[in-house]
DNA sequence: ATAGCCGGGTGGTGA
DNA sequence: TCACCACCCGGCTAT
């Protein structure tokens, strides 16, 4: 291939090794502020790369999922590429359980493909041979498997009654059963919802004063600052 | 739990020690011969498992690419697992880049998610993770769905209503504003939220449309086995 | 993400 | 009817 790869690389991965490595393998390395994702290798293709350290940190925090999330809205074939020794690490952990459930939902539910290398030089190596790969040649019948990303309604609707103070994914899902609709469910009176098992007089009070409350915004809202004030 | 994961596997991996820590784990074993793949977590949901050996072996031999077409195929969301550490003979192997290649092909290619564990143990905690949440198919969302802390009503409210579809901080600010109250908004009829600045055709029918829609609980979801089901 | 603990609510039991 | 109690569920925390 006579073409030259060019990759984007996000600014803030100059100090991990694998831009060099790029370079020097070949690649033609642009370095750009990369809205999300470290390395771009066509307008479809994005890599997340992260030290298996990093990959814990974020998970605990909460930050993964939301890297994750932004990627697979970004590009249509995202990759995250996890580097390091994570598979020790798993097992020094308290609870590798939430390890493979991140990974899982991780591949699963937010469709990225996620690789592993044990160094920036495998790292490099890999996605220096994707980017030349370019497209990849669909053996005999390609599964162009696409997500159905029906965003559930039902979860959907799950999770807006669940958002209800004190009510969870149980109580909501009882909620909606008998109700039928959210709508429903968000104009039922406090003797109808008394009613649903797992509701007594105190949880039925509790949502019923929360669904009439008038709503005063405040002037000032601490987090909020950004609300119409109109 | 109330509900038993339950997992067919296939008669030639008896000996790879992964069936009894799956059954030690609470998970249902039976062994089948199956014509593709190892272990069968649904309908949809099928795992190779190659130790690392395998791995380069079958690869050079052709019999992978063949096995992870024939995978695809038969399952939806299909998924290999390399026991081992692959990725020291990665650097050992002549040829790295085959191995990186390969990998691509087989993830973009055939479509399936490829993911590595260290030995057996964690090769059955990952797949009983996996079996037991269930989680094939996802939900697409931005994550930022964390029951706020301590909240004053007025949050609630907020959380409440920005958690519509399509509804964020701002717009929920402002059907409160408009409604009063958290039982109004959720009581509103079409042309009423049609008026509200911000809400056009498209918003105000999204929103109706979702909260008018009939719930149906999935019994099929594993995802949704804790839910009652009564 | 998962597991476990805690606090409070619910709903059944028996007085 | 009411007090008691076992269990369930939601919410919080640590890893």
């Amino acid at each position: 291939m006579p073409f030259q790869v060019r990759i984007l690389v996000d600014e803030r991965e100059r100090q991990s090794g694998v831009p060099e490595l790029l370079a020097k393998f070949g690649g033609k390395v642009e370095y750009r502020f990369l809205a999300v994702g470290d390395y771009v290798l066509s307008s479809e293709c994005a890599v997340e790369r992260k030290d298996a350290h990093d990959f814990i940190n974020s998970l605990f925090s909460g930050r993964l999922f939301d890297q994750a999330y932004r990627l697979s809205e970004a590009y249509r074939t995202p990759m995250l590429i996890v580097e390091g020794d994570l598979l020790s690490m798993v097992e020094e952990s308290a609870k590798p359980r939430a390890l493979w459930g991140a990974l899982a939902t991780i591949a699963f539910g937010y469709g990225l493909h996620v690789f592993f290398t044990r160094d920036a030089t495998q790292t490099a190596d890999f996605i220096y041979t994707i980017a030349k790969h370019g497209r990849f040649t669909k053996p005999r019948r390609p599964l162009i498997q696409k997500k159905p990303r029906v965003e559930t309604v039902q979860e959907s609707q799950l999770f807006v009654v669940s958002s209800l103070p004190g009510v969870g994914p149980r109580l909501a899902n009882r909620l909606l059963r008998r109700f039928g609709s959210v709508r429903q469910v968000f104009s039922s009176s406090l003797p109808q919802l008394a009613l649903v098992e797992g509701f007594g007089r105190s949880r039925a009070e509790n949502i019923t004063r929360f669904l009439d409350a008038s709503y005063r915004p405040s002037e000032k809202l601490p987090s909020q600052a950004r609300l119409d004030q109109k």
